[in-house]
DNA sequence: AAATAATAGTTCGCATAGAAACTATTTCCA
DNA sequence: TGGAAATAGTTTCTATGCGAACTATTATTT
């Protein structure tokens, strides 16, 4: 038996790797990666996030966002600020220029998904989304962050 | 604007994190990775594949399919053998100890994939599977292996 | 209040991932 | 046939991604 054709699990992972290096190719013009944008993202209409919050909205563990935050941090998108009221707790504010970045790349974004109504009718997509929230607040909760 | 929360290539992304979280922690006691279970897997009943080939059917690129099989090989799983015909050629042959391996971790596989029908019914199971198949056949072919 | 547990981040080590440049081989074609 | 182009893998460098162990801080318990 071959699992990475019968397996959903293996096919999400197959298919995901497929979406992020889209997502990466159109993104290397302006020096940032897909997961960095993740986190400007997250950031957007919010000023400021702990790190560990951050880590819940876009799946990764502790070591990744600290990863992430140095390397957004070294390029001047983001703001590392220890929390006044929990010093144990480490806030990232979006930047202008993290803001800047994020606003020239949304076109990007767009059309990268609108590729997919090329390839899934209007019902297909609304239920691949429905059904891939579902696993994915399922998942949540489960991440040691 | 937050995109992490409307774009579906972000979706697919996030949840195929979560995805191979979940395989990962299952596969972790038997000393092996998801990933190096799929190219184990994309071996199994074919006795030998060229990396390349490999490759394409995980979806990784050439650099990411030689370290796994320095990983394999390393462990046993695998070797490498130089193929006659075409000296470029290095063709991956399952051993007896990666073929062990694969049958015993089966159940593992069975069993992430079983919880997913705790979320979605038999419609919405198949549905997702169509769609994230004619994605992934659209991919097909961007991959620089 | 002192000891303990819990929480937020960081550091370390290792396993993916991919772009760019390289070697070795084969194919193509003028 | 001989040189250019194409192909298969590898190496190097950088960026995720995560488990385990660590520090610092806060909450809990007795």
């Amino acid at each position: 038996m071959n699992y990475i054709k019968h397996s959903t699990g293996f096919l999400v992972v197959r298919t995901a790797r497929s979406m992020r290096k889209a997502l990466d190719t159109e993104f290397a013009e302006k020096g940032i990666t897909a997961t960095q944008f993740m986190v400007l993202d997250a950031l957007m209409g919010q000023g400021a996030l702990p790190l560990s919050e951050i880590g819940r909205k876009i799946y990764l563990d502790k070591p990744a966002i600290t990863g992430l935050a140095d390397r957004l941090e070294k390029d001047g998108f983001v703001e590392r600020r220890r929390s006044s009221d929990d010093r144990r707790v480490v806030k990232l504010h979006l930047t202008a220029k993290g803001e800047t970045v994020h606003r020239e790349l949304e076109p990007l974004v767009i059309a990268v998904d609108q590729d997919l109504t090329q390839i899934l009718s209007a019902d297909e997509l609304t239920a691949m989304r429905n059904s891939l929230n579902k696993i994915w607040k399922h998942a949540d909760g489960n991440l040691d962050a």
